[in-house]
DNA sequence: TCAAAATACGACTAATTCGTCATGTTCCCT
DNA sequence: AGGGAACATGACGAATTAGTCGTATTTTGA
């Protein structure tokens, strides 16, 4: 916890010509360039400009602070995987505990993906995490999960089912974070996803019977 | 990835003197006071000397650096933590999932007890985490695992039985830190920690049959 | 064409930080 | 007692950083 106090993290004006709009893409570019190969602490304004062959002056027109620009990068990613979850989630022709089981091998997947920078991201991830604007753009998950755990177990309760969608939901999300940090072959992450998977449908199979 | 040379951070000299003993114990209470109250970003070796009635010559003398109190912090918790597992886990007087129970019980509520301070220490892992120091302490659970994963899985193959203490490792040490995020009362620990070993029995169990 | 709006620039300031070192104090042992 | 070792002090230097602001350039639209 940096700032007590939450910094604004919105949008300081939105680009009205083009190549404003191109210079707001190109810091972006460099930022992610910045955050995998210099890591966390070394990801500065400057260093962003600089990379992005732009000044800070223009970086500060269209972001109010640092913090600003690593949540855009942050937002994006949860917006990217959100989309690609919610549309295994939601296909009902295949049975829930197969999507759940190809939802587990996508993430494992996209989480080992760019991990290098995904890592640093969630290394300066207190830097924005207390912004306002962060905390709305959770629980957005909630309803898909909640969905679809009523088809996964339909002869559960209520109160089984919601703690069982929090388990997995965490369980999914963490662990995956902690795997990705050492890199893997698409072997090896196919492994471990199955081996999610394979927990996550004992568990489920086991709350739907007793 | 804050510094790329992986800085030193063992102890700079030995307290020869009771004065000095007690100085390096002030500091380090200290530091767990300014690690919760002001966050990871404002953990600086001014305000921690400060706090402890010390002056930062007199930290410097006994830390070669503001990461090695942050590791010596962390060493201690790894320890403390480590040793209470191992007690649960070697007791072979119970059987093998019923420790596991125990055991996610216990760490589930070590770890939202200090949870400020946790959270804090995690934020500033960047700092020491990629000394070497760090690196060698970790992987001395693995023996312990190992050993009750051939109690619990006495059916299974070596392979099986390494992915699935890797896997429940993994999930009890990261789902305990994003679960210690929000605070909790002792029931919902314990309802999720019983969740949870729901989730690894009927695993093992599967695994164990099949 | 030309003035106003939008955009771009980058030197600069104020603040914070880590860690050192020359100096002073306390302790221990003979 | 007294001399040397251990310990304690805190002002200070060097480095880094976030963000601003006055000025210069480009685009737009009438």
């Amino acid at each position: 916890m940096p700032d007590r106090a939450s910094p604004r993290i919105s949008s300081r004006k939105q680009p009205q010509q083009a190549r404003s709009a191109g210079l707001v893409a190109t810091i972006l570019e460099a930022a992610v360039q910045v955050l995998a190969k210099e890591g966390a602490a070394r990801f500065t304004t400057a260093r962003v400009a600089e990379k992005a062959g732009v000044s800070v002056g223009s970086l500060y027109q269209y972001f109010p602070n640092k913090a600003a620009i690593l949540f855009r990068l942050q937002s994006d990613e949860w917006r990217q995987t959100a989309d690609m979850l919610r549309a295994i989630l939601e296909d009902r022709t295949r049975p829930p505990l197969d999507r759940l089981r190809t939802l587990v091998h996508a993430f494992l997947k996209s989480e080992c993906e760019e991990a290098e920078m995904r890592g640093a991201l969630a290394d300066a991830a207190p830097l924005y995490r207390d912004a306002p604007e962060a905390k709305e753009a959770r629980g957005s998950a909630d309803d898909v999960v909640a969905t679809f755990m009523r088809e996964a177990l339909p002869h559960a309760t209520d109160a089984v089912r919601a703690m069982a969608g929090d388990l997995i939901k965490t369980t999914v999300s963490q662990v995956g974070k902690d795997y990705s940090e050492t890199p893997r072959t698409d072997a090896e992450i196919s492994t471990y996803a199955d081996a999610m998977a394979d927990m996550f449908c004992a568990y489920l199979r086991s709350l739907d019977q007793g």
